[in-house]
DNA sequence: TATTGTTATACTCTATAACTATA
DNA sequence: TATAGTTATAGAGTATAACAATA
């Protein structure tokens, strides 16, 4: 009777769908998707300031702060001065955040797992490689969300 | 370095950043993607009353009134009192309602081609079948989008 | 009493701009 | 003067609950 929904929708809709169930999954470490991101930003650049990974991320200087408050009101990174320029703050993870980040890669790989369990092995892998060769020819940038955006 | 991310990341990124494109396409026609996607559900259920559609697709009522003004205001709906139970509205498109979803329905089209560039007419296919298994086997409803939703 | 639609309210999220402390 | 981070503020969005009209 309809035509047949598009491939956006679809992904839209997949990934909205795949997003809130990787929050349930999170619901009991107590973070949120996208501070699993910042995590992974944190990791991958140890001692960076929070604008320079706000920068990076696509998020106001304003909204890192209580970005950057999540995860230390929990004791997952530590905002040291740093002695260079006494404004900024060296980001880092403790201990703590080290291992919930890596609690969370489980997670994710778990969720990764339940979202295409419906496929097999090779299609996964097609599925996989047209994706990445989609985000690639947007510039999407590798694991920069585009929810986290401030557009301008 | 780091792993490759996983296909749930690369759906939502992709996913949100289709949207967010889609959006930027409909606004010389001062609509949002949810509004296509009320438009399409009036269309398919004409006389439907607001309370019905909005459990179709998971918005509250109290939602279902500014979402429903929003078209209203624009003059692509109509409310009109369902003589059978005058507590009840019975929703239509106007004229000007079918011009803008066939309209909107242009630029999803466009919208899909440019999004899909990157593909192959063949790989177009294989996404769109392998991302509408994906859709079925978790139960996603066809044109009913997750962010819709309010879950309970 | 129950139901449709509406309004009132409160809460969350976020961007802008003003501010502070350093440079 | 300029920059890193913070705070103040205002606007948008949305859910809950109270409400009016009708059943």
């Amino acid at each position: 009777m309809d035509k047949p929904k598009g491939v956006a929708f679809l992904l839209s809709q997949l990934g909205a769908y795949g997003a809130q169930r990787f929050a349930e999954r999170l619901r009991p470490l107590d973070i949120e998707p996208r501070h699993v991101g910042l995590l992974r930003m944190i990791s991958a650049n140890e001692g960076a300031s929070q604008q320079e990974l706000g920068e990076r991320m696509g998020v106001v200087p304003s909204r890192m702060v209580s970005f950057v408050d999540d995860l230390e009101d929990r004791g997952l990174v530590e905002r040291a001065r740093n002695p260079k320029d006494r404004r900024a703050y060296a980001l880092h993870l403790t201990e703590k955040g080290v291992k919930m980040l890596r609690q969370a890669m489980l997670i994710s790989v778990e969720h990764n797992e339940e979202l295409c369990a419906p496929l097999s092995q090779d299609e996964r892998d097609v599925l996989a490689q047209l994706l990445d060769r989609l985000a690639g020819a947007h510039n999407l940038v590798p694991g920069v969300h585009p929810g986290y955006r401030h557009l301008r």
